[in-house]
DNA sequence: TATGAATGAGGCTTCATTCAT
DNA sequence: AATGAATGAAGCCTCATTCAT
């Protein structure tokens, strides 16, 4: 059971890790200060480092604690997947409408969605590792597992700076889906 | 004619730039400092501001010059291609030659930028037309030409950074290469 | 109650605003930096800016504090007046005697500066209300009340530096009272 | 005869205190910088030494011209004067129509006239030379010739608000005078 | 554990001045 | 003499981090 104090203390380190979010969302990793994350929560600075020893620190849990909750459901979606198509449009449509969703709108700020959050940077960590499984599952052809990885994050990155600017989320999924079921089929063997 | 004089201030200039180029390479645009570059160099501290104004108008600066130097040679390399293959392998190796070329230290942080600078801006738009020519010229099927800018240039820029970290020229240029030659052909029309 | 921290939190401000003080009698407000008033002080540098934001705040603290100090003063001096003459004379001393009491350092830079702070332009009004006053009791001539108010101020003000420079107070609170005395007499009437 | 060398050496001086009398003027003599001197002249940041040591090098001489071409004129007004009505006339007339003539009027700039320029502090220091010689004259009776000087610049300082706010220059200068022509009687015989 | 003031290193930039041309 | 780039001290301020309460 938990007493009093493991819940506060869990929940400030929630707190912190949740300012931290959008801190890093809207300015960046490099360019938030610990102060920007502090000024964004209840508590004073001194007990920031109670619970993470820098930024870099917070920056690492954040990333945990993304893949804990992200990794499940998209390593389910491409464990699932049946076929090769299946398993590209799953993750491109994913991501798009993962951009999409957080696109600025009407938002007064500077930029909503930054491509070195710990979200998305997690997210692609990730993919590499299915793509590899899905190598060994036989579902995509035996080539450089790391240029493939680097090929779908490049596209991925440059159309999403199109759905960003209000590209169509499914027109962009069919258009990488095809591009790259194409392509892996003529990918020099590794 | 040139003097003394103008020579040292090309050259500081020079100098700066050079000092910059490695400062951001290792520590990324928004850790360096205008000190670190400063201290990159055997000039003075106001020295710097005789030549940039800020942190920013150097980065400009470089990417302007990046841009100055390798658009030509894509741009050549492009139009002089007699087949798909060659348009997108000529376009992919000089690329990834220049890249080579001109690597440096290792940029461990994780961080993407925004191309916005006039000359980069413009480089793309001439990728455009390029593939829009290219079209037109029945040496790549007509489909989204903003769309298959995006993903060449993502790839392009993505693989970039493995060559930065030393892999293959060639190689890369081939992977790169086969995985447009066959995706363009699965490419949904426009 | 006032927790050590607390009195510490006081005791600094006025740490500062002490070391201001003298540094701006020294050195004149333009002239002086913050650095030069934190040296003259055993505080950190970065302490300075958990109390002022600037230059200009710390002079306004300190005009504030002046006027809150010297208003209440004046204003019962002249209330209790009962003749134009020790109106006049209560004034001046009440004034000069503030001025010795808290004379420092010598201000040898020629600048004269703007006295727009709230405190200080509510301490002209408030001047200006008991000459106003002191006019509808008949204890002074009905004349031009700003003009007035200004003439008294400005020989306050100028004689006040050389009560800074050493001047007697009594000698100098008789010299501005003869010289408003005569002179109130001799003006225009309104 | 002046050689060609002369006259731009001449002329180059002349250009560097105009400059500086323009640049005191709009920034006061503290804030500003032999940098915006150069800036406002379109000579090179090297040449003001050949001139000048320093800041307050080009300050002294400012006053010097200033007191070669307006002491003349203003003495002798006060020379010339048959009363002391007619001295602190004069006096008070031909600062208040100088002030006047300086005020802002529509222009864009924060300030256009300053106290501390040295035009108006070489002006009260006339003045305190004219006040002792007035003395000797029987013209003043003898009192303290410093607090005298102080009152008279205080009222007129003060004063001198007011006509840059708009006050007339005949009714300002009538009450100032009315004032001193009736308080110096008054005053205590030093 | 939580607090928040204190610290001083270090960021950016401007300045007066020098000195090679 | 005139030039203007180079210099580095010094300005202002923010930062990560510590530590007494």
């Amino acid at each position: 059971m938990a007493t009093r104090r493991e819940q506060t203390k869990v929940q400030n380190r929630q707190t912190i890790l949740t300012a931290a979010r959008q801190v890093f969302a809207q300015l960046g990793f490099a360019t938030a200060t610990v102060r920007d994350i502090i000024r964004a929560t209840p508590l004073a600075s001194g007990t920031f480092y109670n619970y993470f020893k820098s930024k870099e620190e917070v920056y690492q849990a954040l990333r945990d604690e993304v893949a804990l909750k992200v990794r499940p459901r998209l390593r389910e979606a491409r464990l699932r997947a049946a076929s090769r198509k299946e398993f590209l449009a799953s993750s491109f449509r994913s991501f798009f409408q993962f951009v999409a969703e957080n696109r600025g709108g009407a938002k007064p700020l500077p930029e909503r969605f930054r491509m070195d959050s710990p979200e998305v940077l997690a997210g692609f960590a990730e993919l590499r590792d299915d793509i590899a499984a899905a190598m060994a599952r036989g579902l995509l052809p035996a080539t450089d597992v790391d240029a493939l990885a680097a090929a779908l994050t490049g596209v991925a990155f440059e159309l999403a700076e199109r759905v960003k600017a209000g590209a169509d989320v499914e027109a962009t999924s069919r258009f990488a889906t095809a591009l790259f079921l194409g392509g892996i089929e003529a990918l020099p063997p590794d």
